[in-house]
RNA sequence: CGCGGGAUGGAGCAGUUCGGUAGCUCGUCGGGCUCAUAACCCGAAGGUCGUAGGUUCAAAUCCUUCUCCCGCAA
């Protein structure tokens, strides 16, 4: 295998674990991420995590604008295989054509569900007890394309986006290892994708980010761990945006409107009981325990404030 | 120079408008009460008020500089 030919495409944290493994087991001759970003406040260029991932190992990096246009460097390096991992990009069918034996995707969702950008978040916000890799030939269409393998994983009560991604990273890298020699042989499993069972986990917007209170305890629970730690849910208190990171669920017949404020806990009423916030981040502060939060307030004056 | 918030004992905050030798809620340590306790009572330790400079009899507070943290926007 060491010999097999690789071009290897991605971009964040979630695709360096797989970019690792083929350094180690195949002859990567270059790297695919996208351009470098003005990042934070200070606006620095920062490059992709598999983009100093491969130059430390020495692999030539190509940061095309648009894939779409620019694939040139591509189709003139000699490679058997291209394997992608959230790359980011559409990748037109010129490459997808090009090497001979095709190229493989590694998809964080139990393909057909989840097609698309986010599809960690989507599975813990939607309170799924079950994910996994999967493995694909590409095609045109994101992420349509036939099943090669699929490993299955639980989701605990306890996982969120983080735990859940460092997971699923690991066992992609690992997955692919094991199934790419199949594929050199063109042994492997080649299973359609149903269709009527397609869904999509889009990027989650902005509006996504935000707690309903009117929902259900569990729903909210769902939301919480399944936007942490990025891009965390929100709510407002008197117009002023706090960030949950961590939250209990009591569930409770009750009519209460206002907020439940006592010396150690802060609870906000929903739709079948009340949230206890744990772990919070109030506007222009850094992440607190809600016990620290409410040493520094005046609770009486909290008692009072619009949840929104 | 994209916009804004912030830096005060170990933690979270107040005090800055109208300068006058630092306070609150916790935590820690010691003691007490209690069958017992994360509960209650008493006491103690712990701070060059982010950095550097300036104004002043006097600066956490006014002026200037720099550093760092956070959110938004990209």
């Amino acid at each position: 295998m060491k010999d097999l030919k690789v071009i290897f495409m991605g971009t964040p944290d979630f695709s360096v674990p797989v970019l690792e493994n083929l350094i180690k087991n195949t002859n990567v001759v270059l790297v695919v991420t996208q351009p470098d970003k003005l990042v934070g406040r200070k606006q620095i260029l920062t490059p992709t995590p598999v983009k100093k991932l491969a130059l430390q190992h020495n692999i030539p990096v190509y940061q095309p604008n648009k894939i779409r246009k620019e694939y040139d460097v591509i189709l003139n390096t000699e490679a058997d295989i291209i394997i992608t991992c959230a790359y980011g990009q559409i990748i037109p069918k010129i490459i997808l054509d090009y090497p001979r034996l095709g190229c493989i995707n590694v998809h964080a969702s139990l393909l057909p569900k989840y097609r698309g950008g986010a599809p960690i978040h989507h599975a813990l916000i939607n309170g799924d007890k079950l994910t996994g890799i999967t493995i694909m030939y590409m095609e045109e269409a994101m992420d349509s394309g036939d099943i090669i393998t699929q490993e299955e994983m639980i989701i605990k009560d306890e996982d969120n986006v983080g735990t859940l991604h460092d997971k699923l990273s690991q066992i992609g890298a690992n997955l692919l290892i094991k199934t790419l020699p199949n594929i050199i042989n063109q042994t492997n499993e080649r299973i359609k994708q149903e269709e009527n069972l397609v869904t999509y986990a889009y990027n989650i917007k902005r509006e996504d980010e935000h707690l309903d209170f009117t929902k259900k305890g569990q729903e909210i629970l769902n939301q919480i761990r399944g936007l942490n730690p990025w891009p965390l849910a929100n709510f407002f208190l008197d117009n002023e945006e706090y960030k949950v990171l961590e939250a209990r669920f009591e569930a409770r017949n009750n009519s209460l409107k206002k907020l439940e404020v006592t010396k150690n806990s802060l609870g906000i009423p929903c739709q079948d009981g009340i949230i206890y916030l744990e772990k919070i981040k109030p506007f222009g502060k850094k992440e607190m325990s809600i016990l620290d939060y409410l040493n520094g307030i005046d609770k009486e004056i909290l008692k009072n404030k619009k949840v929104g």
